[in-house]
DNA sequence: GCAGCCGTTTGATCCACGTCAAGCGGGAGC
DNA sequence: GCTCCCGCTTGACGTGGATCAAACGGCTGC
C-alpha cells in the first residue's frame, strides 16, 4: 500500500504532497504562509533526496545552489582546517535548515553528513529568492531563520569561550531536550545520534571528557546514560549547572 | 559651513549623500546595485546616529527594528550570562553590518558597544525588506552578508574549539589584517581598538594569556607589540602559526 | 607638571582538561 | 551463536592556560 504505485487519488495526493502536507511545516520554512502561499512553496520544493548515514548532503567547496531541510533524520554540519582537525559546527533534526553557509561565496563552506538514513528536502536557492520577492511572510521568515542560526552560534560560541566541561554538556543536553520536546517528542528520554567524539567536538572538549561528564551527571542522579541512550532525570537540576560556574 | 543650512547645491548634495556618495559603499551594502538602486536605497537610509565611545547602538533585549552599517569607528558585539560572564561575539568596523541577531526573535540578543567615537547609518529593516522585494541585487546581497557572519562565526567556534593560544591570536591578528587591507589601511600596521581583555573573551582566553603571547609572538620576531599599536613584521609565518598545532 | 588609575606585563603556582593506555561491551557480520 | 571491531569507559599522569599577585607605564584630569 505504501510503495505500489496507483492511479488512486490518494496516490495523486502523495505527489502533490510536500510542505502543505508536511507534519513538520509548524517549524520548517512554511510557517506564516497562507494555504495559496503554501502552495507555490509546493511548487518550487517537490524533490526530495534520500541520505544514508554518513554520507553527504554536500561537501566544502563543492558549489552552492541549494537549501535542504531535513525532513527525517539527523545531521551533522562540520569544518576542516587542513591538517586535519575538524569542528563539528551543528547538529540538525526535522524542520531545520541546512546549508546557508553557501550563499556567501556560492560555494560551500562546510560538510554537511547524516548520522542516521535521513532524507531532505531540496529547496532550489534562486527559486527560493525569487518567490520570496513575491510573497512578504516567505521571505521575512526565511530572515528570521538565517538569523536565529546566527544567533544559535553566537551561544555555541559563548559555551565554547566560557563555560567549563560541564555546564556545556549540560547546555547541550538542555538544547536537545528543548528541540526534541518541539517536535513532540519526549523532552526527557532521547536517543542520542551522534558519538561522544562528535559531541566533543562540538562542544570544544575530547571524547574521554565527555564520557566522564557524563558519568559524573549520573553519579550525581542527574541523567541516566546508557550508551547512546539519555534519560533525564533531573532537568531543572541541569539548567541550573548551565550558568553556574560548579563552585 | 558644515552645520548651517543653506541653498547652495553643494549642501543639498550633502544632504542627499548617503550609501551613493559613502567611501564604504563597495564593502557595504550598496554592493552591486546599479545607479538608480542606489538612489532608492539612499531614500531609505538617511539617517546617522554617532555612538561616541563605551555608549551602546543597542542593549540586549531591546526591540529590533533596525540594522546599522559602521560608517566610522569601530565596535563590539557582546552576550553575556546571568552570572555576569560575558563573551564578545564580534567586532566591527566600516562597512559592516550589526544587528542581524535581532531579526529572529524581533529583540535583540547581545549588546553593540562602540570601542571609539564612531558612527552608523541606521537602516530600518522593514523598509529594507520592501525595497529587497522590488530590487533583486539587493535582496541577494543581504543573503549574502548574513550567510558570511553565519561563516564567520563557524570561523570563530574552529578557533574557540580545537585551536591553542597561539593559533587563535594569529588567526585573529591575520582577520583583522585583512579587514584594513581591504579599507585601504596598512595591512602590517595598525592600532587595536580594543582591550587584552575584549580580544581575550572573544578568542577564549584570558587577557594575561593574550599579552604573553603577544610577548611570545613579539620574542619571535613575528609582530612588534607596543601598548594597542601592532606592527607585524612577518604575516606569512604569523599565517603558518594558524592551522598548525604549534608542536 | 603631577597624581592617580586603568590597562598591561610578568612571574609563581594551580588545576581542569588533555593525553596515553588499558579494558569493556554491544552490535554487525559471518 | 561466536568473533571482531568500534565506540565507550575508566585510570594515571602531563600540561596549557587560569589564577593569584605584584609592579610598571601611559593617559587623563587637575
Amino acid at each position: 500500500m505504501s510503495s505500489a504505485p496507483s492511479a488512486q487519488p490518494l496516490s495523486l495526493e502523495r505527489l502533490r504532497a510536500a510542505c502543505s502536507t508536511c507534519g513538520l511545516r509548524e517549524l520548517c520554512l512554511p510557517v506564516g504562509l497562507s494555504d495559496g502561499e503554501l502552495d507555490r512553496l509546493d511548487d518550487l520544493i517537490h524533490l526530495r533526496r534520500t541520505v544514508k548515514k554518513s554520507q553527504s548532503i554536500y561537501r566544502s567547496g563543492e558549489r552552492f545552489d541549494a537549501l535542504y531541510a531535513v525532513r527525517s533524520g539527523f545531521f551533522k554540519t562540520s569544518v576542516l582546517l587542513e591538517d586535519g582537525r575538524d569542528q563539528v559546527t551543528g547538529f540538525y533534526m526535522g524542520g531545520e535548515l541546512i546549508g546557508m553557509d553557501g550563499i556567501g561565496t556560492e560555494h560551500h563552506t562546510c560538510d554537511a553528513v547524516a548520522l542516521e538514513d535521513s532524507e531532505v528536502c531540496v529547496i532550489p536557492f534562486a527559486r527560493l529568492e525569487d518567490l520570496s520577492r513575491e510573497v512578504h511572510a516567505l521571505q521575512h521568515h526565511f530572515h528570521k531563520v538565517m538569523s536565529r542560526e546566527i544567533v544559535r552560534d553566537h551561544g555555541v560560541m559563548m559555551l565554547l569561550g566560557s563555560m567549563r566541561a560541564e555546564e556545556r554538556l549540560a547546555a547541550f543536553l538542555v538544547n536537545l531536550s528543548q528541540r526534541f520536546t518541539a517536535r513532540g517528542y519526549s523532552p526527557s528520554e532521547f536517543y542520542l545520534r551522534m558519538t561522544r567524539e562528535e559531541i566533543g567536538s562540538y562542544l570544544g572538549l575530547k571524547l574521554e571528557t565527555v564520557s566522564r561528564v557524563f558519568s559524573r551527571f549520573q553519579d550525581d542522579g542527574m541523567v541516566s546514560v546508557q550508551q547512546k541512550h539519555i534519560r533525564i532525570i533531573d532537568i531543572p537540576r541541569l539548567k541550573q549547572v548551565v550558568g553556574h560556574p560548579s563552585c
